[in-house]
Parts: C-alpha cells; sequence; structure tokens
DNA sequence: TATGAATGAGTCTTCATTCAT
DNA sequence: GATGAATGAAGACTCATTCAT
C-alpha cells in the first residue's frame, strides 16, 4: 500500500539496486573492499537482502562487475555511434579519448574490471571486451593490425590517466594516432 | 634441540624474507589481500615475527612495494643498456618489449604497483617511475612528445598483455611504433 | 535442535546482560582489566555478541559505567528519602553511612566509577554526581561550606572501607559530622 | 671504560632506575597500562634489562607500588616535621592539605596506590601507611577517635581534588577540621 | 652478564554466512 | 519472503616471557 509496500513487491529492481550499489563501491573502494554491510547501506536496504538475493558476497561481486562491464558497453555504443557518424579518424577518436578521460568516474569503472580481471580469469573475457569492440569498429578502415595498435594505445592512454595528473595533450594523442593508423608504405605489410 | 627450537638468528635476512615474501604476494594475490597470516606462511616464520619487524601491515605493504619497485628499476636499467648500445629504434625496443612481455613474474609485479597506486596517491610516484625513465631514454632522440607517446603505447602492450592469452606480434609492435616515433612532416610541431 | 542451536532472540535483554556482565567485572577486576573474552564468559554469550551490540570496547565500558552510575543514583533516592523522612541530623547520616558501607558491593561499585573517573575526564561528572547530590540535600540546612565538607567526609569513610577490614565506629562517624554540621560560634562565617 | 660501561658496571642502580621508570609510569598511565616495553623505554635501558632483574611484571609492578609507598613517607616526614614545629592546628593541616593539593604528582601517585590496593590485597598494607601515620601525629593532641576521623576527612579532600577541578577553600578545610577535633562538651566520649 | 630476537597467547574488531522469527 | 540477530572464523596488532648469542 505505502511507497515501502510497493517497493516491496518488485524483488526484480530491489536485486538491480543491490548489484547497482555494490557496483559503484567496487569502483569507489576497491573489489577487495567491499562487503555485505556496506553495500546493503549503500543501496539502502536491510542487511538480510544482500544475503536473500545472492547466496554469495562472491556472486553479488561477479554480478556487479558484470554490471560495470555493461556500462561499459554503454559506453561503446555512444563511441560507435560517433565513429559512424563522423568517421574514425585520428581527430575524431582524439576528441572521444578525451571525453572519456574528463569522465572520471568512468575511468575508474574501467581500471576496476581490468584490475580484477588480472586476478580473475573468468572476468577477463570482459575486461577485453572494450578494446575488442573499439578494435571491431576500427578493423573495416584500418585492418586488424593497426586497428588493435590503435586500440592498445588508448587502453595505454586511459592507464597513464589513471596514475598522472596532468592529462596527455590533444596533440599528443592526435599525432601518435596518426603515427599508428597511416598506411604502410611497404605493401606487403598493409594490415592482416 | 627439539621441534620447538627458535629459529637462528638473523634479524637481516629474515626481514628481507618477509618483505619477499610480501612482494610475492602482492603479485600473486593483489595488494588487497595479503595478510599477516598469508606472509608468515609464504616466508616460514610465525606469525608473530611479521610484526615485530613492522609496526604495520600497511608499513610492511610499502615496503614490499618499494621491492618491487626496486625490481623495476633494475628492469630499466637493463632497457637503457641496451637502447644505449643498439639504439632506441622501433625494432630495438620491439625486441625489448618482447622480452619483457616473456617474463610474466616482471608482467604482474608491474601490473600490481600501478594497480596499487590507482587508489594510493603515496605509490602514484613509484608507479610513474617506470614510464617517465622510459621516456626519459627516448626524449634525446625523439623529442617529449613522441617519446610520451611510446611510452604510453608500450604500457598499453604491457596492459594488453596481463588480459590476453595472445601476445601481439612483433610486427605489430614496430609498426606501431615506427608510426609514433616517425618524424612529423610538418615542421612547426616537430618535437616539443 | 542439537547443541549448536542458536540462543533465543531477545536482543534487548542480551544487551542488557552483556552491560550487566560488564559492569559486574568492572568492579570486581577494576575498569581496565574487562576484555570482551571476559565480559562474554560472564554474560554466557558468545564472543560475537558483545561485539555486536558495541561499536567499541570502549562504548561498553561507557555503557557499563553509566549503569553504575544509575545504581548510584538509586542509593542516592534512598537517601534522599531517608533525610527528608528523618532529617539530615549527624545521627541519620551515620545510619545511612553504616547502611552504605554494609554493601560491599555497592561500596566496589562507586569506587570503581571514581577510579575509572580520575583517568577519564568523561567519567568525571558521573562520578561527581554522588557527592554533589549529597552536598544539594545538606546545603538548605548547613548551607554549601559545611554541606560540603560533611560530603567530603562521608566520601573519606567510604574510601577508609575500601582498604581496611575494621569499619569506624558509629560514634566516630557520629562526633566527627556532628563537628563538621555544627553552627559556626563566630556569626560572620555562618554559612555561605 | 665510557660512561655506558661504567653504568653497566652497577647494577643496582640500574635496578632502581628500571623501577623508577615503571613508578612513574604506574602514576600517568595507570597500573594497568605499563608493560615493559614501556619502561624499558622511560628508564633508558634495553627491553632485556627490564626482565633480567624481575622475574615477572608483576614483581616490578609490585616493587614499583613498594616504591611509590616510600614517596609517601618521605611526604609524612616532612609532615610529621611541620606539624611538630608548629603544632597540629587546624589551621596547620589546612596549609599542609593545600600544600598537599597543590603537588598533582603526588597526588596522583597516591590516588595510584590506593586504587591498585583496593583491587590488591597484598597492598592495603601499603595504602593504608599514609592515614596511618597522618593518625599517629594527632593520636597525642586529639586521641584516636578524632584524629582518625580528621585523617578520614583528609582522605576524603584529597579524593575530592582528583575529580574535581575547583579545590576546596581553606577556609571549609579549617572550619571542618576544626569542628572534627574540637573537644567534646561531653567528657564521657572525650577521646577514646 | 646483557641484549634483543623469537614466539604464541590474547586483545579488539570486522564480517560472511546462517537461520529464527 | 524479508529481516536482522547470532556465531565463529579471521584479521591486525601488542606483549610477556624465553632464550640464543
Amino acid at each position: 500500500m505505502s511507497e515501502g509496500a510497493r517497493r516491496r513487491r518488485d524483488p526484480q529492481s530491489r536485486r538491480r539496486e543491490i548489484v547497482a550499489a555494490a557496483a559503484e563501491l567496487i569502483v569507489e573502494v576497491g573489489v577487495g573492499a567491499v562487503t555485505h554491510r556496506l553495500i546493503a547501506e549503500r543501496a539502502g536496504v536491510p542487511l538480510g537482502a544482500t544475503t536473500q538475493y545472492f547466496t554469495t558476497l562472491d556472486e553479488l561481486r561477479s554480478e556487479a562487475l558484470l554490471c560495470l562491464g555493461a556500462e561499459v558497453d554503454a559506453r561503446i555504443a555512444h563511441i560507435r555511434a560517433v565513429l559512424e557518424q563522423h568517421g574514425a579518424t585520428p581527430a575524431v577518436l582524439t576528441e572521444l579519448i578525451q571525453q572519456g578521460l574528463a569522465d572520471a568516474r568512468a575511468l575508474a569503472a574501467d581500471g576496476a574490471v581490468v584490475t580484477a580481471a588480472v586476478d580473475d580469469p573468468q572476468l577477463r573475457a570482459l575486461a577485453r571486451r572494450w578494446s575488442e569492440q573499439l578494435t571491431g569498429f576500427l578493423v573495416p578502415v584500418y585492418g586488424t593490425r593497426r586497428a588493435t595498435a590503435a586500440a592498445v594505445f588508448i587502453d595505454g592512454v586511459l592507464w597513464h590517466a589513471r596514475i598522472h595528473d596532468e592529462p596527455l595533450s590533444a596533440a599528443l594523442l592526435e599525432d601518435a594516432l596518426t603515427g599508428i593508423l597511416r598506411p604502410r608504405t611497404d605493401p606487403t605489410t598493409t594490415s592482416d
């Protein structure tokens, strides 16, 4: 009847809220520091709710990481749209990177997923998706090799941002991407 | 005499063993998962020994991270030597990267330091040293901008290796580095 | 069902039992010697229960001390009632003191509070309450100065009892109180 | 040869220093908070020295408490001298009390002894000495009963000072002592 | 003899997980 | 089903005491 009661009738959304809270916390405090209590408080649900929907904290953590992976997908969708509309030129990529760097939360979220993936084989596929998809957008234009190299460089840029205070300049980014993506003069090795 | 006998008294090396055990564990399970118990077991010392030499687990962790940092320095010294002897060409860099990727332990150690640095301001300087030094070697030849870009790319390569099973090909690395480090045709922006 | 069965769920009274156990122990072994384990054992609850209800041992200690303070208040209420009914004469006070001395547990409890208060500024107010209230009852009859002096003397009597085996005689108490509370012959300093 | 060597040749004085350090610490942090390490640091001796001279921490603590008792004796000697020279009048006693209250360290030291004595039967005799001796000085003049009452009052004054910020006035002290020590008008109960 | 390293018992505290209500 | 109380296993840390050197 009341709002509280209404909410209680929707286990599905409560579950989602818990996962979302866990995901937030993973980004904020690291995957190893999330606890049932922390999650319950953040989600605004009783402690028991966090064990009701998830057999194990580990399971909840995994689902939260999956949720962060979904966020990555959302950001990739945006990138794909921009690349399709404006073309995958170094200038456009540079602009996209700079937008990405400006979103500290997203940067931290991606970092958390990758960090967790290093130690957890199950997460590796998730962590790879970001660069795989980005590579996928670039392959039709530049071929697998250069596309991969560009994605690798962009990953390097993101890690640079996580441990430096000064961001890399647009000029640096664009120059490097231009160099990476330029056609080879030797036609025997053009793309693969 | 009996099994309860105290261990030999050699504080210096015991301390070193504990730090080494902690460093190993940081690399293996991540900086947030090391505990006194784990370290004591790995080092083969009683639990109390890990608290005798270090006021705080945090202090022990820091020292272990410093120890990993020293390893990084050792690797950098090797890189510098090679670059000075053979020249900092894309081919030589590629060869060095591939050597680096072959040492899974070193790769994981560097990753652990960087990962820890993301959340700990005190470690950021340590984590930056690797790319700063590498950049420093390249600056005299390529200028700051391209040197930095190359270092960023190489960091990207290392992160790629941490979450992929198949390594990047030498051709990809060399092509990309060649592109990143090539002289600009536009003389107004050559180096900085 | 089996021996591993959880205890009944009655948080309120369980909390009270823990505080009561802590209070008992403070009286018995001193505020500095109470530990979670000791309290848990005395209260007949598992160790974890003592930390579930109180964030900190300090918090538990405070609550126990408060609880002892409440006992003091109860005794004071009794004293007030007697004084109001029979008048605050030396004879009545002497009788009350002797009743107080007969209750070894109460004597020890008051001592524990005062002892703890010496080192802990937050407890000082609590420790002062006893003599302040007693003084308050006497002020209307004898004025602040003599009332305070009488309370101070009575405190001395209680401390005497804590470290002596033989109690002070009623005659001694009554004589001293008579002397302390007698009207001054010099009218210039009568009461204040 | 050096000063350090000379000191090492005098185990007796080193022992004394350790006991003195322990006594200081008991007064400062309470009898339950002294540790070997704390004592060693305060005394400026190596940790091992504190276990070399005393089988047990408890033994060291006891000796330190004895040492505090000796300090009490020294203060009593002073009091005796003053009382013998100026007479044990309320005015002289008041002056002495006020001197005593001004020495916060001594006040704390006496308190520590009494507090420890409450829980430790072995110390009770020590704790009683102060008031017994004071009583002894007054008995020849006032008789046992009034002398005891005065000593009890003075103890009350000292405890008052330990938990109040404002000291009792000289007028209050002198009035009370005058009342306690005055000759009884009824000759049947004069002294005992 | 003097020192301080070695050890393990014990302290507070946090939590995952279970399960009574 | 939903809640949060219950429990015990760790975790970090401190220290008395022992004993090699």
